[in-house]
DNA sequence: TTGACAAAACTAATCATATTAGCTATATTA
DNA sequence: TAATATAGCTAATATGATTAGTTTTGTCAA
């Protein structure tokens, strides 16, 4: 029996790419054990068992989120800031369906590791939208509504929830311009 | 061993009951069983299996959903009934966040009857939108931007991913008057 | 009133998964 | 080259879903 060669590293790697392939319902260590070639008990010299795996996945996610989203903030401000970032936000979503969906499910907030890799990936967030200067409060209600919108469109996308055949990419810049404006709106009214 | 007296309806009442107080991840047929007070074969008199439960969970959700956003929209019309429509949203998912999640995980929209009962909801949108008379696509985007928004919003308090001690009504207020805002700009601009 | 029948609920058994305990073999390194 | 840490294994246990087949209970017609 030649040993696999695997790492926690590996492991996790699989597992994000078993998710985004087969979707996160298929993620059990029985099917991750497989996929790698090994028993699902030698599993257990790699990830804290089922949970522990999850919250991996869950942190990875947030990792490769705050990265991209970075990439995509770099250089730009205001509408142009947030309209790339909206762009990225969506195409992560899209490009990586099961650790997108990891971090919502598999996230537990009250964790401090969890806490903090999540808040970097709002950090961004609040750092395109500070280019706004918005006061205090109202700052924070705009990071809210920003995050709500560009989360709520990708999970309904993936759960096929838009049905009609009218082009996404269209409705999702509708929906950013629209927010856009109300912004602006907001700003010239008060 | 006097017969519990179970019937399809009371088990959904029980699941539902189950999943809003105890979490999603709680219900099981086990558990379920456990509740009634039956063992968890018996439950295969009333429903079709594991599957055969969620589905109809989800379905139950899409109904209780329809029916108390119609009752908001009663009677209202445009930014009264978007708001009032926006309410009636967040409120359903804080009251009954298990039957919600059960919408948006369990809901398997290739099933013509699923996908009739989400239809069913979505259509309260549209009536509700439909009073600001935006031309075709533009009209499905801006339904499909709503829904975006108050699911997103609905989601992500639901996790807990709204860290910061700020008023999360006030956040959700802002969200769609921002909306609305975007919506009017929209419109007297072109 | 009673016998027949549909179905509610049960027990027993099977299968899949997670997990733990303890063993074995392999890589690494002192 | 011998010692050691550990990757991976087998075996065993527990829980949950599901199926098959049985028992029991309501109900309803004769």
């Amino acid at each position: 029996m030649p040993r696999a060669g695997l790492d926690p590293n590996t492991v996790l790697q699989a597992a994000a790419e078993l998710v985004d392939t087969r979707g996160l319902e298929e993620l059990s260590l029985a099917s991750l054990a497989q996929k790698l070639g090994i028993r699902s008990p030698s599993l257990y010299n790699h990830v804290n068992g089922l949970p522990g795996l999850r919250r991996k996945l869950a942190l990875y996610g947030f990792v490769q989120m705050r990265d991209a989203f970075t990439r995509a903030s770099i250089g730009k401000s205001k509408d142009d800031a947030v309209r790339s970032l909206a762009e990225a936000y969506l195409d992560f979503a899209r490009r990586h369906p099961g650790v997108y969906e990891a971090t919502q499910r598999f996230a537990d907030l009250s964790d401090p590791t969890v806490q903090k890799a999540a808040g970097e990936v709002v950090e961004v967030v609040v750092q395109v939208l500070a280019g706004y200067g918005l006061q205090d409060d109202l700052a924070i209600h705009t990071v809210r509504g920003f995050r709500s919108l560009i989360h709520g469109f990708a999970s309904i996308e993936q759960q096929g929830g838009f049905g009609i055949p009218l082009d996404l990419n269209e409705s999702f810049r509708v929906l950013v311009d629209t927010f856009l404006a109300g912004i602006h709106a907001r700003m010239d009214n008060k």
